[in-house]
DNA sequence: ATCCGGTGTTGCGTGGTGTGCAACACGCAT
DNA sequence: ATGCGTGTTGCACACCACGCAACACCGGAT
């Protein structure tokens, strides 16, 4: 919508390929020369973009902080790690917690299993969409017709054999989901790493949400996966719990704690009601 | 430099913090609601924001992707990452790595002690940079000029009653650094932390990243720490090895170590460093 | 030393484009 | 109903981002 803004944007995802000097980023742009520059100085300043010594580009710290923060802020995120903790103490493997954005599923939290792993690995990634059991579970309470056009919207491709193949296959697997309120994924993204994911819901019953844990095949067989559902199950529930119970700090004008008024009648606290969620 | 694009970059700092509706973002700009409008728009197509269902608008998914992506593709930290593991099973406390951009260091890569804490801690999050030991490190082998030149810039936070109280006390201790070939910080930023870091060089001699140990003070206290001052150094030697060794693409006009040319007098590359120091 | 191709940088006039305004649409509370 | 506070749309103006051309700089080749 806005041409100056959009091309400066068209950047970054340029730049993190790799470091790109300025005349390849202006080609990529079809821009001139100065037009790059300009918005390469602008994105600089921000510390959006970081220019080497070499005199290339590449992305800047500004974006990792911004990212930083941002996942911090995620309100979900906080009530929810001591669980993720906790739940990977007890059950030993890999735990994530993952959110929906737009067309996009997203870790945003990870505990990792108890062998070393890289850390990162992939929070603040999006998630392979049509067959993570996270993403399973989030897209399947999407209202109907949403949920079918998105699905149409996707692509699907063949991680492995058991990928999910089409939208068609997918709204069914939704439709299951659904029903039964968790999801699993087996081997359809990595072939030998299974999945099992449910609901964090909101105060509206929405998932807002979803925690999954993952195991390579050879630790444990699918079925034994599927028997610390009950506990995945359990944890999940125990945030979302603690998240409508306190909604934290996203309140602003709340009654405070110390308020020695002690509100007689109209008390309006014990039922933290349906779409009570954001207000302003 | 250009106002629109300046303005839609404002905006990201801005949501970082948490959800805004469109007023609030248009007021802190000090712009007409239908310009915030626009500006969240193309930020919104890009994904870099994200519109909540009671439409406030949040920092978006793809924004997380880049910093991912970017920090993934930071080649000193590829080949770092195995060597920060190592260090830190060998001596239990956090590992951390870090490098330089403009006037900030920020942390890229980080291996936690063995005692539990949340993970992204701090990656991406520029550090304090007139008191941490990585920080020294790495802007100890600037170029004198532009060293006083940076530190005139700064802001000096008084953390704690041992952070670097001003510009001259940094210098003073940047020269110390760069003389000794690293760097401490005790108890400068947090009173209880202690941290020790070494340079990682690269193929010019350069300091291209820092890699540092933190513990707390009740752990281990100072000297302790420096008596693992070895270790650090030599592992961070390690890396540089390793990374100047395999130049990964990354350097398009610069000397092959395959180059069968006899190039005989004029050879610029047998110093690499102007201070030799005892490798181990 | 001189040229040359390639790159980054600067100043400038023009027109596209981003801007603020005003009017509208919607939800919510009075 | 009425008002208020939002988010949204269309439009005319002027500003600002654009491309151009000329310059500055570097390394390599002649």
């Amino acid at each position: 919508m806005s041409q100056t803004v959009d091309r400066a944007l068209s950047i970054l995802p340029l730049l993190a390929r790799g470091p790109a000097s300025l005349e390849q980023v202006a080609r990529s742009l079809d821009v001139h020369k100065s037009t790059a520059l300009r918005l390469l100085r602008t994105l600089r300043e921000h510390g959006m973009v970081y220019r080497q010594p070499d005199q290339r580009y590449r992305l800047g710290a500004r974006l990792f902080a911004l990212a930083q923060e941002a996942v911090e802020n995620l309100d979900v995120r906080a009530v929810a790690h001591p669980h993720l903790v906790e739940l990977g103490a007890a059950c030993g493997h890999t735990v994530h917690l993952a959110v929906r954005q737009e067309d996009e599923v997203v870790y945003i939290d990870k505990v990792d299993s108890r062998y070393p792993v890289r850390m990162y690995s992939r929070i603040g990634r999006p998630v392979a969409i049509t067959v993570a059991a996270v993403a399973k579970v989030l897209l399947a309470d999407l209202p109907e017709p949403e949920r079918r056009e998105l699905a149409r919207r996707l692509d699907y491709p063949r991680h492995t054999p058991r990928s999910t193949p089409d939208a068609t296959a997918f709204l069914e697997e939704l439709a299951r989901v659904r029903e039964q309120g968790w999801a699993t994924d087996l081997g359809g993204h990595e072939e030998t790493i299974n999945c099992v994911a449910a609901p964090v819901r909101g105060a509206d019953g929405r998932a807002v949400a979803a925690l999954s844990i993952s195991a390579p095949n050879v630790v444990v067989g699918a079925d034994e996966l599927l028997r610390l559902l009950p506990l995945v199950r359990r944890t999940a529930d125990a945030i979302g719990a603690e998240y409508v119970g306190r909604s934290p700090a996203d309140r602003p004008h709340r009654h405070e704690p110390s308020h020695p008024s002690p509100r007689p009648s109209s008390d309006p606290s014990p039922h933290p009601s349906p779409h009570e969620e954001n207000r302003t």
